[in-house]
DNA sequence: ATATATTAGTTACATTTGTAACTATTTGCA
DNA sequence: TGCAAATAGTTACAAATGTAACTAATATAT
């Protein structure tokens, strides 16, 4: 029996992922006319913004984001001064880095509230039940792709299979 | 007053955002290791299957894809003979596509089945409650993004503004 | 103490993706 | 009719992204 019913309108990955596009060029837009910001940049900031001193590696893992993603990043917003560096002189691998005083953080505290105005204009569509179950949806669906994905990657290798969580967390 | 308390954690588009990218590694994984399938590609492949005889700019409408990333995709299915396309005698600029009937089809046949399956790995994570709510949702968050996105645009153009809606829909 | 492995960050290259210009065909209309 | 505008599809080029290899510094183990 042929299966000619299947309707990608209606299915999940791909509702998710058209949102997740039309999200981001909004977003990517917010940011980009009045500071020529990116997606990836803004993150960086807003990690920046809460974690100062923050080393690219911590920075990749808190945003997701490889740490060649990271890196250009990271060097088009040092080109642009918004950001600064400095080398760790414990580690001098790590180079630790921070919003720099007056140009980084106008345009941090610019762009913050943009950003969460942005983010009301989304969840203002939804009723209090929806918006109230949204974030936990938002983690259930999370971890069930991450599983997902792990278990796929078990199933391909042929390593030892991993008897742990598929992705550590950080430290405190 | 700086803005120090902003969480990327919890930042609706930036989770819906890292929602998807897992979502369509798992996916991309699912159709991949098979049978050399990208996301675009299944695209492609799940619309014909529906509605047989498509044109390319009617899948890129259905799919919300540009007609280059759809011209591409279909440059590769037709090179590994899984659709194959006639020119449409009333206007030959169209040319209308399908499955092809062994090997299309197959394919077809053995990927609906898996992305059922990954669809309920993601669905059987919510509550049923969160499960109903959650079409629902992405209804309402996708049509608050588009909105917000248009409105940006008519703020930026010195254009008459528009007065319709941003999307406008297909046919029939 | 020294060789080996690991980690941080960077660079180089390949692939993917997006943007704009182009051809062929059809439509609208003077 | 015939000429401008619109549409379908394609191609060419530029920008963004991903993969892999590399350097520097530190940690580990003998």
């Amino acid at each position: 029996m042929p299966t000619n019913d299947f309707d990608l309108e209606h299915f999940l990955p791909y509702r998710i992922s058209l949102l997740a596009n039309t999200i981001s060029q909004g977003i990517a837009s917010h940011y980009r006319d009045e500071h020529g910001i990116t997606a990836a940049e803004w993150r960086v900031l807003a990690v920046l913004g809460r974690f100062p001193g923050s080393t690219a590696s911590r920075l990749a893992q808190r945003t997701a984001m490889d740490k060649v993603a990271i890196h250009r990043a990271i060097k088009s917003l040092l080109a642009r001064r918004l950001i600064e560096r400095k080398t760790d002189r414990k580690d001098r691998r790590r180079r630790r880095l921070f919003i720099t005083a007056p140009l980084g953080r106008a345009v941090f505290d610019d762009i913050v509230p943009r950003a969460r105005r942005f983010e009301q204009e989304l969840l203002s569509a939804l009723s209090s039940a929806e918006a109230r179950l949204l974030q936990g949806v938002l983690d259930k669906l999370q971890n069930a792709a991450e599983k997902s994905l792990a278990d796929q990657a078990i199933s391909l290798s042929s390593e030892a299979p991993r008897t742990g969580s598929p992705l550590q967390g950080d430290e405190a």
